[in-house]
DNA sequence: GTCTATAGATAGATAGAC
DNA sequence: GTCTATCTATCTATAGAC
């Protein structure tokens, strides 16, 4: 049954999602999808295997989350877009959880340079809308911010995240702009 | 021997650095501090209790590595030294372990806490050096690009990562310091 | 081809020896 | 107070049943 590859997965990204990479063992996805530990192994022999397989899914996912904020056409806007999708912990979780496999599984860097290389195109796209030179270092700029207000939300957990990341995601964008035309 | 506590933490850290969170177990820890699993726990019953005592003394540790930064007296200089350390991947291992076990681990948040917070402060003060004005967005923006610069580089592994962080942080305190004057 | 019982390794914690 | 033998739970992987 096919059928059962999909919900394997899906289960996976759910425990990624709820317990980290910590929290990612046969057993418990095996569980979540209604099967066997020895079952899934005859999908996935191996934990990396379906790491690999889950990993990548959650990239092209990540990718189609960041294709929604491309169409902003206000600075303001823009940055409130970002802000929040980066406080969105369930992302964080599953993205951070498979960075750090990819520090120990050299296989899933892969992912992340293509990642990587397919957010900065986005953050191009989005600084051209917005009428600013889309140089490497405010794609990157963008980029890393992003992902740093992700990291520090999720290990901070305070309330305010959201607005504090649209507002300093405003600013630098403003500067951005004043730099571009000054 | 209240020595085997010291071992017992200095273990800890180095596990981390090379395995990351998942890596970090009691008998991984016992056997690099050259005792057996079951004396561990006599020193740390629980393996949170461990958890607790080595994040609290990783954090006190980047808080003076970040004091490091701060005397740079110019932009060019100030942005090489972030970046050095931003891809100093022992240091964001460790860090990054710390912060999904925050997630997992409520009481690990507080340290997390202190530990944004202090960067900021110190963010503030090397702005003042730079002569830009220290708004809480300008100390977040450079706290979230050295964190997602990071963690970027740690999932990636690039080549020419510390260039372009260095790069790419140099043009956005360039941008601020024209944003503070115009 | 699909699924399971079971082996073999490793984890965390405790009761108790010295 | 210091240290260890040992129990239980949990993990990954394989050999083999259907």
């Amino acid at each position: 049954m096919q059928d059962h590859r999909q919900s394997i997965l899906s289960a996976s990204l759910a425990i990624l999602r709820e317990k980290g990479y910590a929290g990612f063992t046969q057993p418990r996805v095996a569980a979540a999808a209604g099967l066997r530990q020895s079952h899934l192994t005859y999908y996935f022999p191996t934990r990396i295997d379906l790491l690999m397989v889950v990993a990548r899914v959650a990239i092209d996912r990540q990718l189609v989350a960041v294709d929604g904020i491309l169409t902003a056409s206000s600075v303001r806007k823009a940055a409130t877009t970002i802000a929040s999708v980066a406080v969105r912990h369930e992302n964080t979780r599953v993205i951070m959880a498979l960075a750090q496999a990819a520090d120990q599984e050299p296989a899933l860097r892969e992912f992340f340079r293509e990642l990587a290389d397919g957010i900065i195109v986005r953050a191009g796209k989005l600084l051209i809308n917005l009428n600013i030179e889309p140089t490497d270092e405010r794609c990157y700029q963008l980029h890393s911010m992003s992902v740093g207000m992700a990291v520090i939300d999720l290990a901070t957990a305070r309330k305010n995240g959201e607005r504090r990341a649209a507002r300093t995601l405003e600013a630098a964008l403003t500067s951005m702009r004043k730099g571009a035309t000054g």
